[in-house]
DNA sequence: TCATCATTCAAACAGTTGTTTGAAACCAAC
DNA sequence: GTTGGTTTCAAACAACTGTTTGAATGATGA
């Protein structure tokens, strides 16, 4: 009587994809060497030494949870990156179109919970300062054409700034976003729940709206103050404004 | 003939203190669960046993290495809190004043070689992110007065913005300030040198420049954007100015 | 049906982990 | 010198680490 029915369900992925789901998860919440194998194959209910198998060994096993999601990003970045310098007739882009595009990607991942995009941005912030060389090297590599082109267009839109100062708010800009999004229920030092209940939307708002305060907030006169004694407030200069 | 010659000498510190300086560099450097016992105990020059004689346990160890430094830092932090409340009169302090009191202390700690400073900061903007759930209640516990009390402080200075908000920029700037200590020489996601050869107080007045731009931005109007899709530019919203 | 391939599995591997032990060494006070 | 308490030391501990092995199982195509 009945044929098939469509209905939607989740089919079991294979093993391959279990581990990467369920190593991903465990690196987010544990970190790297805290994770062990046999927490892994355990939740991704596989094998011991499947994760050998499939993977070769414990550090490539963490590349290919970085690989899988970081390639798709980072086209998207360049992506929109392109679209604006095509959409400019001078090559010279708004900076806070740049700042956008640049972070705003990475909300966007965070916020496509579909692609485990919420649990992988934790794990990418947290990332950002963890110690392991290797993994910071493989960070490095795999995110440095990206970085590069964006950094090299913000020296472009900011002709009056150097590219010391600019370099030095990527930082900054960078570190408040790492910490948004991996902080967002982890280590909450503030103490506060409203943080913990953020949806992506509120989020981007309230973080674009800090970074580029930040980034068109006044040069400082370097070398003039002494941080050892009473710091003094850092005097207002030019700075270029961007609509 | 010569008696004793008064010479300026560095004399060994006990073993409790080479454990704790060496602990606290090799987390500063490789993460808690990276640093084993034995690279501890080399490096402070003592027996491997010593460790658990003078602290009991790795996890005690930890928590020494943190409560050395952080009650001198807190104590400061609030008697510059202190300060600020006795020189106004009614009780209400400028916005970035309090940011400087605030994460100013921070670098100036980081700053203060003599004690160590430069080593134990990278170790705590990178403990921020620390997943280890014993490392985050312990940081969480010793620090929550202070940061309890600067958080009162924002909300009676801007008394126009949500508490929301504000304990929203507190978590930016944090991250920023954070990612400043510690990411100097860690990972530098923008491949520049510039970063690395920063001194304390040219550091101080960039972050400081960055922070009070990222307080002032206008606020967001949130629920209103999609991140999905193509972001949105935040409108910009009346916002409180201080000096 | 058979051979071929990829995958899974329990078991073991050698090395490392944090911690404990009990004897030795040290050091002051008597 | 002897005592008593603190600190150091080499050695061992059980538990755990990532990885390997070789046989069993599964699927695929001829």
């Amino acid at each position: 009587m009945a044929a098939s029915i469509p209905v939607e369900y989740a089919p079991v992925p294979d093993t391959r994809t279990r581990i990467l789901d369920a190593a991903e998860a465990l690196f987010a919440a544990r970190g790297f060497e805290a994770t062990t194998m046999r927490m892994i194959t355990s939740a991704a209910q596989a094998n011991l030494a499947s994760v050998n198998y499939h993977f070769g060994a414990k550090e490539s096993l963490i590349e290919e949870v970085f690989r899988r999601r970081l390639g798709a990003i980072t086209a998207r970045m360049l992506a929109r990156l392109d679209e604006l310098e095509r959409a400019s007739d001078s090559g010279v882009i708004r900076p806070s179109k740049i700042v956008e595009a640049f972070f705003g990607e990475a909300i966007c991942a965070a916020a496509d919970e579909a692609r485990g995009g919420k649990v992988f941005m934790r794990l990418f912030g947290r990332t950002l300062t963890e110690p392991n060389e290797f993994v910071r090297n493989f960070l490095k590599r795999e995110y440095a054409i990206a970085v590069e082109r964006y950094k090299q267009a913000l020296f472009r839109a900011l002709p009056g700034v150097s590219p010391e100062e600019i370099v030095w708010r990527l930082h900054f800009m960078l570190g408040a976003t790492a910490h948004a999004i991996a902080g967002a229920d982890a280590l909450n030092l503030l103490g506060d729940e409203m943080i913990a209940a953020a949806d992506a939307d509120t989020l981007y708002a309230r973080l674009m709206s800090f970074l580029l305060g930040g980034l068109r907030a006044p040069l400082p006169l370097t070398g003039a103050n002494n941080v050892s004694s009473a710091p003094a407030t850092p005097k207002a200069a030019s700075s270029k404004r961007d609509g």
